[in-house]
DNA sequence: CTTGACTCTGGAGTTAAGTCCAGAGTGTAT
DNA sequence: ATACACTCTGGACTTAACTCCAGAGTCAAG
């Protein structure tokens, strides 16, 4: 009720997932209640909110959930440590993909290219242009 | 046989998938087989090698199948407009993910000045830091 | 002490993108 | 003519990450 502990519906509403996702992401252990009330109802910290963020935006990027997990632990010092060459070997792969990305975009845009010099040279009746063909120059 | 058909095995080797995914992907019509022998075995253009290497790099970026069929296509001057829309869309997309790449890049940096920090000053006993509370500043 | 919103558990269902399989047919080298 | 690798179809199975549901219990307000 107070600040300090909310029940599964807040932290759903404030983190943007639904409750089912909560109580999912709690049976995998990426998150924990700190405690149940006498009904058995489950008390999260605030930060919660936070961590469940966290797990979303590593998702957009191609992380799965036990990816993830590993980079969630709190704990030991060797825990730490072990956290902390996860997350280095994670910016790396995120460093990876980003320059894939660019790459993929200029993919992209050179399809576009082709695709607009068709239209323009061949007029309104011109077909699609074959991309892998034009892209790779074999024609 | 001749470098111009491939049959489904030579494919799948070149563009490195299974032929079972080779055969998905022609029920999902992202790809084509050219014809068929008297048998009923699969023919396909040597091409399809690098659609299906587009797909599976598209993939990567967390495109679905479906919206790579979308940037596939190859017909009518329509489509072909409707194709160069989508390119274009797709490319603003990818500059949006690879923004929010560096953006995470830096969160996971972040966390793990963090975590060394907490490591240096604690020694080898210390608690693994709380990433969150400590990212946010909240303590 | 009743109401109404919220939560519990366990388990079944869903979606995307494959993956696997059986039983049968095909192609070609010997 | 036989062997052997390859391919066919249709359908069942898998995995990750949810999502939905029933039936029952909880909690704060009036």
């Amino acid at each position: 009720m107070n600040e300090s502990s909310l029940q599964i519906g807040e932290i759903s509403k404030r983190a943007d997932v639904s409750v089912d996702t909560v109580r999912y992401y709690e049976k995998r252990k990426l998150i924990q209640s700190v405690s149940r009330t006498y009904g058995g109802f489950r008390l999260f910290k605030p930060h919660t909110v936070e961590q469940i963020k966290f797990i979303k935006q590593a998702q957009e990027f191609g992380f799965s959930l036990d990816e993830i997990k590993g980079l969630l632990g709190s704990g030991s010092a060797e825990e730490c440590q072990k956290v902390r060459d996860l997350l280095q070997q994670k910016i790396f792969e995120v460093d990876e993909q980003i320059k894939k990305m660019k790459t993929f975009k200029k993919t992209l845009s050179n399809h576009l290219q082709a695709c607009d010099n068709e239209l323009e040279q061949r007029g309104q009746k011109a077909n699609c242009p074959a991309f892998f063909e034009i892209k790779r120059g074999k024609k």
